[in-house]
RNA sequence: GCCGGAGUGGUGGAACGGUUUUACACGCACGACUCAAAAUCGUGUGAGGGCAACCUCAUGUGGGUUCGAAUCCCACCUCCGGCACCA
């Protein structure tokens, strides 16, 4: 018996794959590509912890499964390798950027090497290099050319602790993403890329894509489309003033009741009356002072606000509304201006609340009966109506009429329709009288008004009751007696509030009682319009359009949409990234560096301690540099790139990682995309990426088809250790060097996608592995039981596997491939003898796991090539029919092999054995389930 | 607050409408080998009851659908992720 010897196995065949070149494609002769691609690291040094070891080896896994289907696998590897970490060690360690970034690059590629992945490592690139970032710069310049970037000033996140500028997605809950520094604002003039003008396309391309539904969230989260109308406002004081608010919901625009400006809008100081302007300064320090700490400080600090004292005028009804100013509303959101409608929204209704606003509630909230027999039938027509919801309020205590009703297991307030042409008020005093006897009750107020839809059954229609609800006080206790047939329907109550909470059972009902206790809150539900002139009754859907349409016939208002995402700026005043390929003239106008210049090189003489100013501003040789080039007073802009910019494309240059002529060829990424499989999760990247496939998708700079660059997306879940996310800082690291020495590259990579669900996190088992290994060491030693012998048994029971495996590995439910491989070796190691066709086979099937034992073996059996360019087995056939289940009552009582096949015959087939006969003792057999193949059930009743 | 996802042994997890729930591993217990330990191998291992064969109860809680539910539906509880003044 030979030993199973992972550290020689692994040596020897290290040695031999590299020397082989097995994994080289040639992207252009490729016949079935398939890229299977990882998000490249940043060679960060630290070494790689068994948590992106993972990662690895998942996407390892489909490379060399494709490559058994026989596909050109391309699967390359490469290094993110300018940013900021860089920077700062070198300034640690006073060195270069550079030299630290190559040694780590180094480092990165031994510890790779242990992983054993099939990596195509003459692909590599890095884009630190100035043959990558040569195609950045141009990259970038073919955004200037077709208007898509460009300089201005803006507030920007600014990163004290770096000395940086930030982009939205690197500012984390208001701190610096890298260094966990609070964040601040700072005007500067940068350039920017413009994401906007692909929002939509971001938005849309995600139903395409296979991704998982959280990433895909996430995405459309950062982009925040919305839409919705903007609406003009006349300012009524002055002839050709108007302000233009964003709002989602204009069916709501009959609510409206102050028009709110965020307090940095151009039109703010304009709109403040003369007699204000000194409390506006005041105002306005104010809430300079407290820019963005308190500002968004979310919904507990009240709702500072400032009246202006001028007015607008209501575009539909001309009322009067007044125009205030207030820190909820964002200038970089919208117009920077809304109409506030309280009744319907809750920061709004917070402002109204805290500045004494009226509140009026233009939607009926709409509740839709969900039980039967009243749940609406949409085959039914459905009837409107008005109706009423009455608290009638006894004339000494604190109690209400509860009705309870005599036929139907029901409690509600007292209730009633109105007839058409009939006023509410009064039909109001006419059900009490009605129903309750009651001869003097008199309307204390109004609550509001909700919708009840509901199937009617007698009347066989849908009702939609619009139930305006009425607090009645009764004056005295003084009554007539009212009709039997009122009587007999429903007995008459006092009730508490907390009584009636429990007693009453429409919706509706419940939603009146809230109404009383606490009064009218924001509500953003459906229903039909109320208080909206000619659009009330309308549904609020329904009503939206209609409004949009008067407003756009008025030339007030139209139809749009607003996204959350906003200008991606690229500018970094930083040393170590791609510098942004401009120069500008003695006027100080920018130019696109010409195309015979680039790559713009980093100077190397520069003092790149942080400071502020980019540290390229600080290099002698650049400013000579730039002159020499174009000009006496020409200079280089001293900004470098965000680091996203070099990865929003490198997945292209993969395919043709040596042209000098061009970033990419238009044919191959034809060929090669989108990606087949993209192993990672970091959401920016992905945004990025997209966005730039999308630019050159448009402007033909590669096929216009392609216009997603990753079909299929897996993020792979993180391997926590206690609880906690691995990381050197917190220094619960497990390293994956001793693993490997003590249980070899195989029993680890099995580990890793034993250890749970992929796209979940993992708690790493310090002791786990012992289990992959002790079956490393059973499958070696299976070798010694091999026979030439055909073994049927053995056939099938592969066949079994193969099938049940493959649904997994398309699912990426690897550690049940891993598992069902382990049924398999317990079963065979029960047995003298294993079939060595067999053996060969699941060999080959066990190889994208554990490539090293692997090839071993295949090579013992005789192979002289590689097992990464063997085929991927068939299942052979598993006899059609299966053994059957017997069940008596849901319990399994029997199991045999039918000798008929339809229901009648195998039911007597059962029926006749003892088992079922004995079980059954004499009891008749109510009803016969029967499933082919799988079970037959005998229910016997009770 | 809103939007996702999940609750199964001592642990990671499997089964995702059907063939005696808990595969496969870890751990644990006992045994073999050994002077001994480690490694390895073998047996057992949801809980409760019984000498036993066997019985009863178990997939967060409570209902429902079904011949049959961990799996589907409804409500609730808990946990984890993401977003959060975005109009």
């Amino acid at each position: 018996m030979q030993s199973y010897d992972h550290q020689a196995i692994e040596k020897k065949w290290r040695q031999r794959w590299s020397k082989e070149k097995l994994y080289v494609v040639d992207p252009a002769k490729a016949e079935k590509p398939f890229y299977c691609l990882d998000m490249f690291p940043y060679p960060s040094g630290d070494g790689l912890h068994v948590g992106h070891w993972r990662g690895y080896v998942l996407s390892d896994f489909y490379a060399r499964y494709y490559r058994l289907q026989g596909y050109d696998v391309l699967h390359p590897m490469g290094f993110d390798a300018f940013g900021l970490p860089a920077e700062r060690a070198a300034i640690k360690h006073k060195s270069q950027p550079k030299k630290f970034t190559d040694q780590a690059i180094k480092t990165f590629l031994r510890q790779l090497n242990e992983i054993g992945a099939a990596y195509d490592y003459t692909k590599t690139i890095n884009t630190s290099s100035p043959e990558y970032y040569r195609w950045t710069q141009w990259l970038f310049l073919q955004f200037l050319k077709h208007d898509l970037a460009e300089k201005r000033t803006s507030l920007v996140n600014w990163c004290p602790n770096d000395q940086t500028v930030l982009a939205n997605e690197q500012v984390i809950d208001g701190h610096c993403e890298r260094c966990g520094h609070k964040v601040t604002k700072k005007e500067l003039e940068q350039w920017f890329l413009k994401t906007t003008a692909f929002a939509e396309e971001l938005v849309t391309g995600l139903d395409k894509v296979d991704w998982p539904e959280h990433l895909k969230t996430l995405q459309r989260n950062w982009i925040g489309k919305s839409e919705g109308a903007e609406v003009k406002f006349r300012v009524t004081s002055s002839e050709n003033q108007a302000i233009t608010v964003f709002t989602t919901r204009p069916d709501t625009i009959f609510g409206v009741t102050a028009l709110v400006l965020a307090p940095e809008h151009p039109l703010a100081q304009t709109l403040v009356t003369n007699d204000k302007q000194k409390d506006f300064e005041a105002y306005q320090k104010q809430v300079a002072a407290k820019t963005n700490v308190a500002r968004a400080q979310g919904k507990e600090s009240a709702k500072t606000a400032f009246f202006t004292g001028s007015y607008a005028t209501h575009p539909l009804t001309d009322e009067k509304i007044p125009i205030w100013l207030a820190d909820y509303v964002l200038m970089e959101y919208g117009t920077g201006a809304v109409m506030s409608v309280p009744a319907h929204d809750e920061r709004d209704f917070l402002f109204a609340k805290t500045h004494d606003l009226p509140i009026k509630q233009v939607i009926a909230p709409r509740f839709t009966q969900s039980t039967e027999p009243g749940i609406p039938r949409p085959s039914e027509p459905t009837k409107t109506q008005d109706g009423i919801i009455v608290f009638v309020k006894h004339w000494k205590d604190e109690k209400y009429i509860g009705l309870k009703w005599k036929e139907v297991a029901w409690g509600t307030l007292l209730t009633g329709s109105v007839d058409e042409g009939t006023n509410i008020d009064d039909t109001v005093i006419k059900e009490i009288r009605e129903e309750t006897g009651f001869l003097h009750p008199k309307i204390e107020k109004k609550l509001g008004v909700v919708d009840g839809l509901f199937y009617h059954v007698p009347k066989k229609i849908n009702k939609l009751v619009h139930g305006h609800v009425f607090v009645v006080k009764l004056e005295d206790g003084e009554k007539e007696t009212i009709s039997d047939d009122e009587d007999s329907k429903h007995e008459i109550k006092w009730l508490t509030k907390d009584e009636l909470a429990g007693f009453v059972t429409p919706e509706t009902h419940k939603f009146s009682l809230k109404l009383l206790e606490y009064g009218w809150q924001p509500n953003d539900s459906e229903g039909s319009l109320i208080n909206s002139g000619e659009f009330t009754g309308l549904d609020n859907n329904e009503a939206a359009q209609k409004i949009v349409s008067a407003l756009e016939k008025k030339s007030l208002g139209q139809k749009t949409t607003t996204y959350r995402l906003r200008d991606w700026l690229v500018s970094r005043q930083r040393y170590w990234g791609a510098p942004i390929p401009v120069v500008y003239d003695p006027d100080g106008k920018a130019h696109p560096i010409k195309d015979e210049h680039l790559p713009l090189e980093l100077p190397t003489d520069v003092d790149f301690l942080p400071g502020g100013v980019s540290p390229l501003a600080r290099s002698v040789e650049y400013k000579k540099r730039a002159e020499k080039l174009y000009g006496s007073g020409w200079h280089f802009e001293t900004d470098t790139l965000d680091t996203f910019v070099d990865s929003s494309w490198y997945f292209l240059r993969y395919l043709s990682p040596t042209d000098p002529k061009e970033a990419f060829t238009k044919e191959l990424v034809k060929k090669w995309l989108p990606v087949d499989l993209y192993i990672g999760h970091n959401v920016p990247h992905l945004l990025y990426a997209r966005l730039v496939t999308k630019f050159l998708a448009k402007y033909g700079y590669i096929d216009s088809s392609i216009d997603e660059p990753f079909q299929c997306l897996f993020d792979i879940g993180m391997i926590t250790l206690h609880g906690a996310k691995m990381s050197k800082s917190k220094g619960n690291v497990i390293s994956p060097d001793e693993l490997v020495e003590h249980y070899g590259t195989d029993a680890l990579r099995g580990y890793e996608l034993f250890i749970g669900p992929m796209d979940i996190e993992a708690e790493w088992n310090p002791r786990g592995i012992n289990g992959i290994h002790r079956f490393l060491i059973s499958v070696n030693n299976l070798a010694d039981k091999l026979t030439d012998e055909i073994q049927p048994a053995d056939e099938a029971a592969f066949s079994r596997y193969l099938l049940e495996i493959e649904p997994m590995i398309k699912d990426f439910r690897l550690n049940t491939v891993v598992s069902a491989a382990m049924k398999l070796v317990n079963i065979w190691q029960k047995q003298l003898k294993v079939s060595k066709k067999t053996f060969e086979k699941f060999v080959i099937t066990l190889s994208p796991v554990f490539p090293f034992i692997a090839e071993e073996l295949y090579a013992q059996l005789g192979h002289k090539n590689s097992i990464f360019a063997a085929a991927w087995p068939t299942a052979g056939k598993i006899s059609a029919k299966e053994e059957i289940s017997v069940l008596l009552n849901q319990k399994f009582v029997d199991r045999f092999n039918p000798v008929g096949s339809s229901q009648a015959e195998i039911e007597k087939e059962a029926m006749d054995r003892p088992v079922l006969k004995t079980k059954l003792n004499g009891k008749k057999v109510a009803k016969v389930i029967f499933r082919p193949n799988q079970l037959i059930n005998f229910v016997t009743g009770q």
